[in-house]
DNA sequence: AAATCGGTGGGAAAAAGTGGGAACACGTGG
DNA sequence: CCACGTGTTCCCACTTTTTCCCACCGATTT
């Protein structure tokens, strides 16, 4: 699936060009179409293949809604999330709102997270792995299923 | 479904023009009959698509008339339900009740939630967006749903 | 060195959004 | 019953945004 760091540039119009090296996968596993929608912890994108975040929708909306905790996640992933092709040069466009949404200006870092792409703003991409590498993880309450973890 | 977050602006005559890429769906579902009623938690407006309505409908006339919750829902969403109409050029019109229920001004934001979209007042959805982002979730209870879900 | 490929920018055509005017319907009061 | 005023609906025209397409540039390969 996807991997890897890329530094990807948004141009004048917010038009963003995938990397070659996913560009085929992204046809044939759905034709060109992904949804582009919010993280919820994060400044940054999630980018999904459509077929990949239809799974995720489905789950989403099966939530019961009077659940405020569920009725929140439903408003941020699937209020936000939007549809996006890639146009005849490999290119998508990413609608200002959600470019907004993660302060993403001109270079930004497409990461590849195995279903689904991350898009960050390069500068807070850069500041939030220095903040990750300096917490010393040995203090930390590690979450059963973290405990028999092999790396 | 629907999904996505577009802003929008009402006119002088309270007339909001639907996105186009909705119109069509609209259109072959309801042939361009919705629905607007009040949300029973938050200051916006739910927007269904005439069957979908007609369902939701169902399931809150059965619920039981003596539970006082119960008859509050239903005096809500089925007492504030109003019918719209997709006119020539795509517009809705929001009566000046409901846009007074939900303080709607000049610009709002219109989600699509699935089977429905929301409506709210952009600076309401904007601060209540920042809201959810600081809340916790850690700290919360999750409902079993949400356990193991997967993004 | 030429050719190819990936990335980038921009211009023109098309489409969508916006505003307003005119015609129509409606209700009210004389 | 008619005249008037208000509010609604329909339609047209303008402006802005979006989309599509093509051309350029630089790096890499043959």
């Amino acid at each position: 699936m996807f991997r890897g760091a890329n530094k990807v540039t948004l141009d004048s119009k917010g038009r963003l060009a995938m990397p070659t090296r996913y560009r085929e996968r992204i046809v044939e596993r759905s034709n060109g179409r992904l949804i582009a929608t919010v993280d919820r912890a994060d400044r940054c994108l999630l980018i999904y293949p459509l077929p990949e975040w239809e799974e995720i929708e489905l789950k989403l909306r099966r939530l019961p809604t009077l659940n405020p905790v569920a009725r929140r996640l439903q408003r941020l992933m699937i209020g936000h999330a939007t549809d996006l092709e890639l146009d005849s040069s490999g290119r998508i466009l990413i609608p200002p709102s959600l470019r907004e949404y993660a302060t993403l200006s001109r270079t930004a870092m497409l990461i590849g997270q195995g279903n689904r792409f991350e898009l960050w703003d390069e500068a807070l991409w850069n500041d939030s792995r220095e903040q990750w590498l300096k917490v010393d993880e040995s203090a930390e309450e590690l979450p059963p299923e973290l405990e028999s973890l092999s790396l």
